[in-house]
DNA sequence: GCTCATGTTGCACTCGGTGCAACTTGTGCA
DNA sequence: TGCACAAGTTGCACCGAGTGCAACATGAGC
């Protein structure tokens, strides 16, 4: 099989391979999370519906949760991703309503199957957790590096207030993205059609607004 | 050992001996977390530590992890025990900073500590997520019930709008809580002196301040 | 002091998770 | 094209988390 001349930049076999394997682990994964629940399946059971050995499973995720937990990292790494492409000067919890609402729909969908599948498990529901969690600190450290960089080369860093500032600020805007997925959840079940995501945009977009007016009910 | 006259109120013998064990197993995970890290001992360790089997420690925690979390938990425990006892009419990002900061140093510091004692420990980190996370889920439930019964009996509880705005405000606090803990530790790392403290309890005081006024930086 | 409920313990077992050493596969270069 | 090295996969052995179960100990109620 010789490389098919066109499209691929800096891609090697290699990362193929491994970008490859990497979906099938976690698609298998999400497979028998679907068919048996979180407890009716094993590390092996993943890696022998996806074709790998077990040790080569956790050479890709740490856990059975982890590898369910990569969708909900998978769709908030195009959230920072569409984040970023917003202009510097718009209001950071407009460019938010944007970039929540920003992604392809099977992707929201993923998002909204996996939150469902994860009611009811602690530990996915921890892994959840954090992967808005990394979200947050992304978000933080970028936007951080941004105005350290238009600030001034003196000044270490930032001051106190201003850093609380960003903290609270990305961190509630976090909370909020999943609070509009929660309160979707507990709305709409296991309804994942177009109609049902369409609603899961319009309640993203108004927990910020509500975060933008400071909740004056 | 008769029963002591006085001030036992309700309180069996049982209650008192597990709630002993309780915090005699969380105080040598704490312990040991403190001269070994999170990974420098085990379960095992704990148990034998606090003077009780193996299984006995999984009778009261579900990993060492959990143990260590516990601490945060009596935090968030007080915090929404502060906020029930605030005037209703009060607004709640007002009554969050009294909660937030009503609490005993001693409770704040081992949150502090405990906080400091996370980094760096992924399933650790995960737990004291989730036990925020199960604190806004309790302050959510408890205001939504107060909210419903107030509303009257006819409508079957609340709008979506009402709703999305319950769960994104009690997020967002909580966000801002542990976002002021997180400046803190970046500012303070471990340092739990009484000065450094009461910069905490302004932080935490700032962040929901920041929220209130809808970030308007 | 007897009885029952509640809590503790040891045991055995499953599964998550990891270091290691052998092996296979892709890459770069002569 | 083939050779040598780097990167990835696999099996193996091991440790520790977590749980069901059955025997035992302890406090509650009478």
């Amino acid at each position: 099989m010789t490389t098919t001349a066109g499209d691929s930049i800096t891609v090697s076999r290699r990362e193929l391979n491994k970008a490859a394997t990497r979906e099938a682990i976690a698609a298998a994964a999400l497979e028998l999370l679907r068919a048996n629940g979180m407890n009716g399946f094993t590390a092996d059971d993943v890696a022998n519906a996806a074709g790998v050995s077990r040790r080569t499973f956790f050479n890709y995720f740490s856990s059975p949760e982890a590898a369910i937990a990569s969708f909900t990292q998978k769709y908030l790494d195009t959230v920072i991703e569409q984040l970023l492409l917003r202009p510097q000067d718009e209001p950071l919890l407009e460019s938010a309503q944007h970039a929540l609402t920003a992604v392809a729909p099977s992707d929201l969908a993923t998002l909204a199957e996996t939150f469902a599948l994860t009611q009811g498990d602690a530990q996915l529901s921890r892994f959840q957790l954090e992967a808005w969690d990394n979200c947050s600190s992304q978000i933080i450290a970028t936007i951080g590096s941004r105005l350290a960089v238009r600030e001034g080369e003196g000044s270490s860093g930032m001051d106190v207030n201003g850093e609380l500032y960003l903290h609270a600020l990305v961190q509630s805007v976090i909370a909020c993205g999943r609070a509009a997925v929660e309160v979707w959840f507990r709305r709409h079940g296991e309804d994942i059609s177009p109609a049902s995501l369409a609603r899961l945009r319009e309640l993203l977009v108004s927990a910020i607004g509500h975060l933008r007016d400071g909740f004056h009910s």
